[in-house]
DNA sequence: TCCAACTTTTAG
DNA sequence: CGGTCTAAAAGTTGGA
């Protein structure tokens, strides 16, 4: 009896049948708000089905614990018969990569892309894409004509060949082709000049660093002089490339129509329900647009592991063995999990409203967990902290048991552990796993929150009340091994434990629309989905830098890092400090650096580089001095590409916003509203790539001419706000800005009542937009009343932006009671406070003189 | 005790 | 290989 399961009545038994002495344990009272959720999924799942295995008395031998019969809903639908000659096959693609194979047995390795996906019917497909091969460019040297082509190639391929550490796959060919074809640098305006650029294709992804690094270093061919070149583009990932060249953005549909591809039947490598092949040119990506904004019903697994640690030890996969493994599995959009199911060591009473399954040996758990894993075949695979501890636990384990380790979790593809660190500026050093699972998502709710989300606290328990105002079922770390070692009731309140951490970061996943939102951040930058979980944000720009440059025959030049000076950045006006008890409104630029950009026609294609103004014989009308000094064309000359990108991004956010209105689907409304924020994200990002000195293409030239137009635009709006708003022009009194930070102004009107300020506020915005170049636009953000400003970055105030009448939300920036530096204590203190002397003003001020006075000693009038 | 250098955390 | 930016406050550390 190697597995059983089992469905009983209520829990029995408790501290008199544990075999450890005391009652550790104190929970043997009535079942726990999220025992009675399970049971509530348990009727439902009743009133639409009949009883299927879910609910069974059985034992079941653990062979059968994948019979179709017993669990139906581990299984994806069945597939139709797929015939390549009359259906075509559309499907959503969720991941792309692309691994080396052979196309025929004569011929060496070559890239072959591999998209993974899921069809409408919500079956798993895998595609191999052939015949796309990566490239660069070089700038064709002087005098070169089609003539030195194939001189050029043998010369290159033998010199890549002879630097070749080890020619493990005896390749012969290393470079496939060298065409001429007409290009332009994108950095840099130098009159729109097409040159002729060499573009090299090679055999494989990997041979394009090394044929750089030759080419760059000195290379000698035919009749030319040694000499160096500059590649171009030969940073590229090489499925970025492939997504560029061939329209496909993340997470987009896909077609592949009949006729044009072929259905492995044999050779599968992957456990998809569809398993085809087709020809790069063959495919069509259909724009995230109309239709093909939707989501396949994708399947979402969450999963935690308990381990039997030893007392005050955190566990180790070569000591501590495995206890229990929770699972819960929905399919995208969908309210619930239809799913449940625990595997646990040793017996378990049962659990309503989910499976329990029990094992007598470690090793069976594990290689059923990971058949289990195998059958539903999910396409994301979520939990809290599971890249860096329960999937690096389970692999070790299974390494330290001596199981599982082939087959393996997902494809045919043997999973191992990399350990990989990065440091950056923002993050400093951050250490991380790398477990790969080939076709399915790792999606960390720990990681994903990491990234998006400043949290005071990130354990599971934290994060759950703070964003579900949940607490989870409390077990203290320390008591889960006497819990294992005590009956199946101490072993039941565990699962139970187990399933919750499970369930919680489905439900997290589902509140703070983590899939949609990546989808649609993967759709506007044209990335897939997992570079957004595992990359930076640079190379979100890059992909749509790559996009419009091809649009126009630009190419991108590969920079060598190198780290110079920091450049001066935004203003912040000097505050005068104080507490204001008259309304303080405050207007803002929307989206000042993007619209700089755009205003000012700022990118890499319209700079002019020195001594270019005379050497193109431009006129001052041609082009406009930055307050850096940098100069760059004007858009009558050339129109910028990171302009171009930014029209885009927020024109399709306009247009999202406004779709945003008019649709009544939640679901829908939800995904627009997900791109709505990936815009406005992937306009903001594109400055900050122009400022990274160590990234793929900086322009402190761009960069400093953006923040220089920011900090000019900043003291600009002081001073026309000042000199309207004055009792000289007719006004109540004379306005002053008190404080401002970047892109906005606090000014004090001099008007007594919030609606006065709102009122004015929106004129004063109007009027001084109008001195700014469109699309700069100066707007009414809200009103403080009252306003506490303490210093730079540090100020409080009530905030009154939807109403009049009452404020929204009393808003504070840079305080104690907002930093996660002190405890919490402090911030309660500070924030009790704060309300007493904003919210609590009047009670103070007016009716209470003895505090009144003592009110008025403190403010030092 | 003071101060400069460094760290952490926020605003935007 | 990877890695958006600067300004600025306030706290910590360590040397004189």
């Amino acid at each position: 009896m190697d597995a059983k399961r089992r469905n009983g009545g209520p829990p029995r038994g408790g501290a008199s049948q544990a075999k450890r002495g005391k009652t550790v344990w104190d929970w043997e009272d009535s079942p726990s708000i999220f025992e009675e959720e399970l049971a509530l999924f348990e009727e439902a799942d009743m009133e639409t089905e009949e009883r299927e295995g879910q609910a069974g008395h059985d034992v079941i031998p653990v062979g059968e614990l994948f019979s179709a019969d017993l669990n139906p809903r581990w299984r994806r639908p069945q597939a139709a018969p797929l015939n390549p000659d009359s259906d075509t096959l559309v499907f959503q693609q969720i991941d792309l990569d692309y691994y080396l194979g052979k196309l025929c047995q004569s011929q060496g390795n070559v890239p072959i892309i591999r998209m993974f996906g899921v069809t409408d019917s919500g079956n798993s497909e895998c595609c191999h894409v052939h015949g796309f091969a990566p490239y660069f460019y070089i700038p064709a040297p002087n005098g070169f004509t089609s003539d030195h082509l194939s001189e050029f190639k043998r010369e290159l391929n033998s010199a890549v060949l002879k630097d070749m550490r080890s020619n493990k796959d005896n390749m012969s060919v290393t470079v496939l082709a060298v065409d001429i074809t007409r290009k332009e640098s994108m950095y840099g305006y130098h009159g729109k000049r097409l040159a002729d650029f060499l573009r090299i294709t090679m055999a494989m992804p990997r041979l394009i660093a090394l044929a750089k690094r030759l080419l760059e270093q000195s290379f000698k061919f035919g009749p030319f002089p040694i000499q160096s070149f500059s590649s171009y583009e030969a940073n590229i990932d090489f499925e970025i490339r492939f997504m560029v060249d061939s329209d496909v953005v993340g997470c987009c549909w896909i077609e592949l129509p009949k006729g044009k591809y072929r259905v492995r039947e044999e050779r599968k490598v992957s456990l998809c329900q569809y398993e085809v092949d087709v020809g790069w040119t063959q495919l069509i990506s259909h724009p995230a647009e109309g239709e093909y904004q939707r989501i396949a019903p994708l399947r979402v697994l969450s999963f935690d592991i308990e381990c039997a640690g030893r007392k005050g030890i955190f566990p180790e996969a070569e000591k501590d063995p495995v206890i229990q493994i929770a699972s819960m599995v929905q399919r995208q959009g969908e309210k619930e999990p239809f799913i449940r199911t625990v595997f646990t060591l040793q017996s378990c009473s049962s659990i309503v409203g989910s499976q329990v399954l029990c094992f007598t040996k470690e090793s069976q758990l594990l290689q059923s967990w990971a058949e289990f894993l195998r059958t539903v075949d999910a396409d994301i695979i979520t939990g809290y902290h599971i890249q860096n501890f329960d999937l690096p636990y389970l692999l070790n384990r299974a390494a330290t048991l001596k199981v599982i380790c082939s087959p393996t979790w997902a494809l045919g593809i043997k999973s191992v552990l990399r350990d990989s660190s990065f440091q950056s500026k923002q993050m400093g050093r951050r250490e991380n796993k790398i477990h790969n699972m080939e076709g399915r998502v790792q999606l960390d709710l720990l990681q994903v929150l990491l990234r998006d989300y400043k949290l005071r606290s990130y354990t599971l328990n934290a994060v759950s009340f703070h964003f579900l105002q949940e607490q989870k079922e409390d077990v203290q770390h320390s008591i889960i091994t006497d819990l294992q070692n005590g009956n199946e009731q101490t072993r039941r309140r565990l699962a139970v434990y187990c399933l919750k951490d499970a369930y919680v970061p489905l439900r997290l996943l589902q509140k703070l629309m983590c899939v949609i939102n990546y989808m649609e951040m993967a759709r506007v930058t044209g990335v897939p989905l997992t570079y957004l979980l595992s990359r930076g944000q640079q190379i979100k720009v890059v992909s749509q830098l790559l996009r419009q440059a091809m649009k126009q025959g630009l190419v991108m030049p590969v920079v060598k890092p190198e780290g110079g000076e920091d450049y001066t950045g935004a203003t912040v006006i000097e505050p005068e400090k104080g507490y204001y008890s008259v309304p303080i409104a405050t207007l803002d630029f929307s989206s000042l650096y993007p619209s700089i950009m755009m205003a000012h026609n700022l990118c890499y294609t319209t700079l002019l580089q020195k001594g270019s103004t005379e050497k193109l014989g431009l006129t001052p009308e041609d082009f406009i001095k930055t307050p850096t000094g940098d100069l760059f064309v004007k858009s009558s000359v050339r129109k910028g590409l990171l302009p171009d990108i930014l029209e885009d991004l927020l024109s399709a956010r306009k247009k999202a916003k406004a779709e945003l209105k008019k649709e009544t689907d939640p679901f829908k409304k939800q995904v627009l509203d997900g791109r709505q924020l990936a815009l406005k994200i992937s306009a903001n990002s594109v400055y900050g790539f122009t400022g990274a000195q160590v990234g793929k293409l900086p322009c402190l030239e761009i960069s400093q001419s953006v923040t220089g137009f920011g900090r000019q635009m900043i003291e600009q709006t002081k001073q026309l706000v000042e000199s309207k708003y004055t009792i000289a022009n007719g006004y109540q009194a004379d306005a002053k800005v008190i404080y401002g930070d970047t892109d906005s102004v606090m000014v004090k009107l001099g008007v007594d009542t919030v609606s006065r300020a709102m009122e004015v506020g929106r004129e004063a915005a109007e009027w001084v937009s109008s001195h700014f170049t469109q699309p700069i636009k100066l707007e009414f953000e809200k009103v403080y009343y009252p306003y506490l400003l303490i210093n730079k970055k540090r100020y409080a105030g009530l905030y009154f932006s939807s109403s009049a009448d009452t404020h929204d939300k009393m808003d504070c920036k840079g305080i104690e009671t907002v930093r996660r530096d002190n405890c919490t204590l402090v911030a309660n203190l500070i924030n009790t406070c704060l309300q007493t002397i904003l919210i609590d003003r009047y009670h103070l001020d007016h009716s209470d003189r003895q505090v009144g006075t003592t009110w008025n000693i403190l403010l030092d009038r």
